[in-house]
DNA sequence: ATGTCTTTGTGAACGCGTGCACAAAGATAG
DNA sequence: CTATCTTTGTGCACGCGTTCACAAAGACAT
């Protein structure tokens, strides 16, 4: 049993850098667009601006995935497109299960960029047998018994975790015992997963407590620099200070 | 992952690096969880077990704080909990405004772990006259109209973004031009914002790209190793490589 | 007081990611 | 065909983050 295995596997996935891999679905999303403008061609500088980072970057990114440009007119979006979403295993088929339809998961179901590109929303999964054969996003809920069936007749690899903290280990080693080896994890929580499965964790709390800790030095440099007049009445003072 | 702050300029924070805050809330969680089971002291290696990371990370991600371990014993629980809230900025309030209330704004005004920490939800704002009045999460819906006045009377500086991809843009313009500095960005866009904004994007749709990568590279290598053991004993040999 | 034991705090080495700057490659015009 | 212009692909250097390994610091027992 490995602890929260949220680092990277260290091995670099056939060469190409975990920070590029990263990118390459925000050079599609860029390169998607450019496709329904029909546009047929687009310079480094022109996508990297496009996608929000810097040319070089992206031109290295590319050169890791080959020599898919031409010198002096720049790369083709269509062949870019099939080649990025070929390299990204977007071409085939992911069954996906969601568990745990609450509100989250509920909206999670309702996304329309799930079903977009190659994944399909293959079961939703509740823990509470009210919610059984309630319709959500067209599809009915089914009940956590079913789990491994489900994954095991649809051939489900990626399983998305929306339950609340508490249950979300349990329910991680059940989806990984019946074969999940991908897991994207909602739930406030670390995930204890054995080797060779891959967690993702998306955590609205901690994205906000990264956003404060920038709010409140923006703040503090302001006040330092304009002498700290007009603040709110709750400064931070120690409310409590253990020895 | 924020594009408007890939380029971050000279403002290091406080000498605080920023792979260190991120993890902060991290440590907060787990040093939260100790707390409410009465545990006075927590030696690096059980907090960084707790945590999922590597414990000498965690001595040095405290080192920048300062020295609050105790050499032979460990850290002080309710006093590492005080410290790392005060660092993040969590012994204040932060109002909040969510923007765009359709399913997952509706989720996230209903997420617990939003109002326990320091965030409180200053409102719900939402572009369809349909949604203004209507209760979400025992607040009602405001319409986009009144953005700017909300903003300025509650004294908000953090904004999310739940909008369809099409109008956030134009939303983070309006927030940031009434006084908006942070932004959590769950819209599938790259927002474009000025200098001193930051800007942190949740894409549920990237997360599962990069999934698909590591299981077709995994799907691949189980596919390499059966044809290498089928050929013969030497593993790691020329595996596929296109000229 | 002294010695032993535990655990912190950190110097140093290393590896990864980023960005600059430029040569190579191809397009295009004359 | 040659010259020029555009844009790619990449060698290189630099800085950040991670990890190791250990000395310093304090607790605790005798």
């Amino acid at each position: 049993m490995a602890t929260g295995r949220n680092h990277r596997p260290a091995t670099r996935s056939r060469g190409i850098p975990e920070a590029t891999v990263a990118r390459l679905p925000l050079y599609l999303r860029a390169l998607t667009a450019l496709s329904e403008r029909s546009v047929p061609t687009v310079s480094s500088e022109e996508l990297a601006a496009a996608a929000g980072v810097n040319s070089a970057k992206l031109r290295k990114d590319f050169s890791y995935l080959g020599s898919y440009g031409t010198r002096g007119v720049g790369y083709d979006v269509e062949y870019l497109v099939y080649q990025i979403s070929r390299e990204l295993g977007l071409t085939q088929d992911w069954p996906v299960v969601i568990v745990g339809i609450g509100n989250l998961g509920a909206a999670l179901a309702n996304y329309g960029g799930f079903a977009s590109r190659g994944f399909r929303v293959a079961a939703l999964i509740d823990a509470d047998p009210a919610m059984a054969g309630k319709p959500v996003a067209g599809m009915p809920v089914q009940h956590a018994d079913e789990l491994e069936k489900i994954i095991s007749d649809n051939g489900v690899s990626i399983g998305v975790i929306a339950t609340p903290a508490g249950a979300a280990q349990q329910v991680c080693e059940r989806l990984v015992a019946a074969g999940v080896t991908s897991i994207l994890n909602f739930a406030p929580t670390v995930l204890s997963v054995p080797d060779g499965v891959d967690v993702r964790k998306v955590d609205l709390s901690i994205e906000l407590q990264i956003l404060a800790f920038h709010e409140q030095r923006k703040a503090g440099e302001e006040a330092d620099a304009e002498a700290a007049s007009r603040k709110g009445p709750d400064g931070d003072m120690p409310a409590v200070m253990p020895a």
